[in-house]
RNA sequence: GGAGCGUUCGUCUAACGGUUAGGACGCCAGGUUUUCAUCCUGGUAAUACGGGUUCGAUUCCCGUACGCUCUACCA
């Protein structure tokens, strides 16, 4: 590499950021970092019609939410702001000359009208030299007819002229030589009649002035390759032109096709990163983040769709793949998006995650449930009790809320059947048990103590522990689930056992 | 319609001419856990099709089929 690896993300700001756009990112920032370079974010937001407040911002936080932050962006700044393209509509003006001074690019002076009318009367319409000559612009005008139309301040585009009979050819880092024929390419607008230049003279003169060394982008860019490299060609040489990667797609799960925020509304998933909310719908799309994925996992799951290190390796850090990652080993074909896998990577990374660290991020949701958290440091070890059993946040509360209140509501049907003055009576005597414990200022003991002294009351009444355990087990978290019987009860203490087991004897006795 | 891209278990993928085609998720069965989950063991299941090239093709070439993407003064 002969000059310092330079990428971009380059999103158009008209919504929430979905798995494909956010893998992207991924993609640029592992290879940036891999190669000790920069990765800068840039807004494409040269289509005023389609612009949404607060979707830049959205972008941002996700970012920052998945750890991937630019190097350069509209807010960190940098050497070759600004980083929205609105705010550079001048630059490409000059661009947009100049190819028409080299006769690369003309004037066109038709309407949308008369375009939509074109389209209508023929078949498969494209601006392109087979109708060049019989639309409106400066190569079937006369001269002083351009003029004319120039001087009255006549609307106009800016379009392409794309040569006859050439082979344009891009090497992809990904799908390797591709060629096109430039019969089959349309005369692009570049410079639209606003006076802002479409995506395609954009990215070019963008991606030349902020010295991008390699552009990523979906595959749903190929088939405009051609009129970025013709335009690299004309504007800059080719020798100047970026290393291209075209990223497979992420597809739906079920049958074929893109991804679309839509599927996740079917099918009960999320697609974009965070919450959206779209300010003109008022409509908030869910996100991963509030479904309860750790941003570790969710950036690994998006690295696994589409890349591998070659080893049977799948729970990765960021700094593992920053280390590891290389374009050579991402896959051609899309990747269909599977949410039970997904939901497996982030139990894997509740299971890795320091219980003081997932803390404050249940505590929302626990927030959210009306769960009082007196001690941080109690939520800490519950975390630890009950993580293995949980692979999204929300499923800390059904797992843990009997840590923190009495159940609201006992599965005593699951009792009753078995249910016996035998057992009343044990039970009757171990609360007894438990509150002269209180009494003597005792609060809690090891859970093994716990066990054994269980199991001796147990043999003193001539139960079994197996007919004990399943009634103490719902009378202390109000149904059959959670973790050991005998670490609920060291955690919540005896007097709080005690209140739970006669509560329980009560709706027993009433029943 | 045209162009480009793609095609290995249901899904994500490994195997850069020679493997009993490997792993993971899911699913099924068993074990551990006197609950559930975790965990462990085992099982299920794939090279789209047809031609070449080759001693030998998942792998290279051609064709077919199928799928996807694009075909805007949107990105």
């Amino acid at each position: 590499m002969d000059s310092k690896v330079r990428v971009r993300f380059a999103p158009s700001p008209t919504g929430g950021l979905h798995l494909g756009g956010v893998r992207t990112v991924l993609f640029n920032y592992l290879f940036a970092k891999h190669h000790n370079g920069e990765f800068i974010l840039r807004i494409e937001d040269t289509d005023q019609t389609r612009f949404v407040p607060g979707a830049e911002q959205y972008i941002q936080d996700t970012l920052a939410w998945c750890g991937l932050t630019p190097d350069e962006s509209p807010l960190h700044g940098g050497a070759y702001g600004p980083y929205r393209q609105s705010e550079r509509k001048a630059i490409y003006r000059q661009y947009a000359d100049k190819l028409i001074e080299q006769g690369n690019a003309y004037y066109a002076f038709d309407t949308p009208e008369d375009l939509d009318a074109k389209r209508k009367e023929i078949p498969n319409f494209q601006y392109s030299r087979a109708h060049r000559m019989d639309m409106k612009n400066s190569v079937s005008l006369g001269a002083d007819e351009v003029a004319e139309l120039l001087k009255n301040n006549t609307p106009y585009v800016i379009r392409i002229k794309v040569p006859e009979n050439e082979e344009v050819s891009l090497d992809d880092v990904i799908r390797g030589h591709v060629s096109f024929d430039t019969s089959i390419v349309d005369d692009k607008v570049l410079l639209k009649a606003d006076g802002m230049p479409t995506y395609h003279l954009a990215v070019v003169v963008d991606d030349h002035l902020m010295k991008i060394t390699h552009a990523f982008r979906g595959e749903e860019w190929l088939p405009s390759a051609p009129v970025h490299v013709l335009l690299w060609k004309y504007l800059f040489g080719l020798d100047q032109m970026p290393k291209w990667a075209h990223l497979p797609l992420i597809l739906k799960p079920d049958g074929n096709g893109k991804l679309s925020k839509r599927d996740g509304e079917r099918l009960g998933f999320p697609v974009f990163a965070m919450d959206w909310f779209d300010p003109n719908t008022n409509n908030t799309t869910i996100g991963f983040k509030e479904r309860g994925f750790l941003p570790e996992a969710f950036v690994n799951l998006l690295a696994m769709l589409g890349w591998n290190d070659g080893t049977d390796k799948e729970i990765f850090s960021i700094e593992e793949l920053i280390a590891n990652f290389s374009l050579d080993r991402v896959h051609k074909a899309g990747a269909k998006f599977d949410y039970e896998k997904a939901k497996w990577f982030n139990a894997e990374w509740i299971k890795k995650t320091d219980n003081d660290k997932l803390a404050p991020l249940v505590r929302r949701y626990l927030d959210e449930a009306n769960i009082e958290v007196h001690d941080p440091n109690y939520l800490v070890k519950i975390i630890g009790l009950v993580k293995e059993r949980c692979h999204l946040l929300p499923e800390f509360v059904t797992q843990s809320s009997f840590f923190f209140k009495a159940p609201s509501s006992i599965d005593t049907a699951s009792i009753a059947p078995k249910w016996d003055a035998k057992k009343l009576g044990f039970f009757d005597e171990l609360a007894k048990v438990y509150t002269s414990k209180i009494e003597g200022g005792l609060l809690t003991a090891p859970a093994t103590e716990l066990e054994t002294e269980f199991k001796e009351l147990g043999a003193k009444h001539e139960l079994k522990p197996g007919e004990l355990m399943l009634p103490f087990r719902i009378m202390l978290v109000g149904g059959k689930f959670g973790p050991g019987v005998f670490e609920i009860v060291e955690a919540i203490e005896f007097k709080d056992t005690v209140a739970r087991i006669e509560k329980s004897l009560q709706l027993l006795s009433s029943n």
